[in-house]
DNA sequence: GTCAATTGGTATTGAAAAATACCAAAAGAG
DNA sequence: CTCTTTTGGTATTTTTCAATACCAATTGAC
């Protein structure tokens, strides 16, 4: 049955500016705890405020929505991928602060996330596998390869490929244990075991790149 | 409005045993396609001809279809992942070999579909994150593992942690090359690339755990 | 051959959630 | 202040698909 009144005056109302903030963070929240397909926009109502229209107008449907979030999602999450690294120091000191940094930042929740969201949905939505892998993985590889090439120069290593070598070193990082925590078959390893596996990687990396 | 004849005879019947063998391939096969959620039984059935009943009855419904489903796939579709290696041969050669063949099945179209599944679905299936890590990317890391363990007692490396190296090696494989083939972004390298990759990998590592 | 059990094929039900419709209230332009 | 536009909130429709029901036909045991 219909409401004797349309609007009952519980919710503000906000400005359209504020009220699609509002929205896109409720539903970029929504989206990586979910997953695109079991997120559902009543949920992404409840947490935002505002109603159904306001998602209908604005953006178009759900798909629209996310799509349009896409790249929002992956840039404003995977910040921390691109580092720069600091030119006075040694090549292990850069390679070891960048690699901490970098599986830090995979091991968090918040990118735990969205890399299940982009490789669950890479399929559906190239925009977002596009969007993932070039604020991510691309752009960590490329940090990588600047480093790999400063070295280079200064005849710290031979690495003729820079760009493969980056790419590796990024692989190598997401091993059997980044995989397990991807899988959710074990927790994020402590600050501890992070270390020991950095040090590994970077001590395969060093000599097996020729440094003496 | 009803039929008024029930079955009409266009499909044969088959036996419990044949149809169940028929059903399982559609199922797996609707299922690696598409997803668990997007795979409808309407398309099963379509595919392996048979009836909605039949499903029900041996199965259970579609969550039990497909956790019945699930260690099969795991176990046959990533039998190449554990491998055997030559005791006779060397170092460089048996792990060119072990990485080659790895690296092929990494990439092989039903070892993406069944990647895919799994890491998208294991959230929702620990089951199958569990099935697909142990008999994927964990066996994959035994064989490199006691392969490391021959070479560490002939003195060929020193590798203290042979189970770490072997899961930051499979690590390795799994580059950016390989993200990007998995999120679709890009087709699978040719054999010549593979060689490169697997070439500079097994360098890497060679050097890196200390060969002279 | 007889008959109970199983299977094929389809129709129906039910639930979840997206898409749409609607109306009154608030916001904003003038 | 007045009036048009947009928004909030809710109800309704539509869609999708799993789950179930049902009937006839086939199978297979006896």
């Amino acid at each position: 049955m219909k409401k004797e009144s349309g609007g009952k005056g519980k919710g503000e109302r906000l400005s359209a500016e504020q009220r699609e903030t509002v929205l896109r963070r409720a539903a970029l929240d929504v989206f990586l705890e979910k997953g695109y397909r079991a997120a559902s926009l009543d949920e992404i109502i409840r947490r935002a405020g505002g109603s159904r229209r306001t998602i209908y107008t604005r953006f178009g449907g759900k798909e629209a929505l996310f799509k349009a979030l896409v790249t929002e999602i992956a840039d404003r999450t995977l910040v921390p991928m691109r580092q720069d690294f600091d030119r006075e120091s040694s090549l292990r000191e850069n390679l070891s602060k960048l690699a901490d940094r970098l599986l830090s930042a995979l091991l968090s929740p918040t990118v735990l996330d969205l890399s299940r969201l982009a490789l669950a949905e890479g399929a559906r939505f190239p925009e977002l596998a596009r969007a993932y892998f070039d604020a991510g993985p691309r752009s960590a590889a490329e940090s990588f390869a600047a480093l790999f090439d400063l070295a280079r120069e200064r005849g710290e290593i031979s690495c003729p490929d820079s760009q493969t070598a980056a790419g590796q070193f990024v692989g190598i990082l997401r091993d059997n244990v980044y995989l397990q925590v991807f899988l959710r078959l074990r927790p994020a390893p402590d600050q501890r075991e992070r270390e020991k596996i950095i040090a590994g990687a970077v001590e395969i990396f060093l000599h097996g790149l020729g440094t003496f």
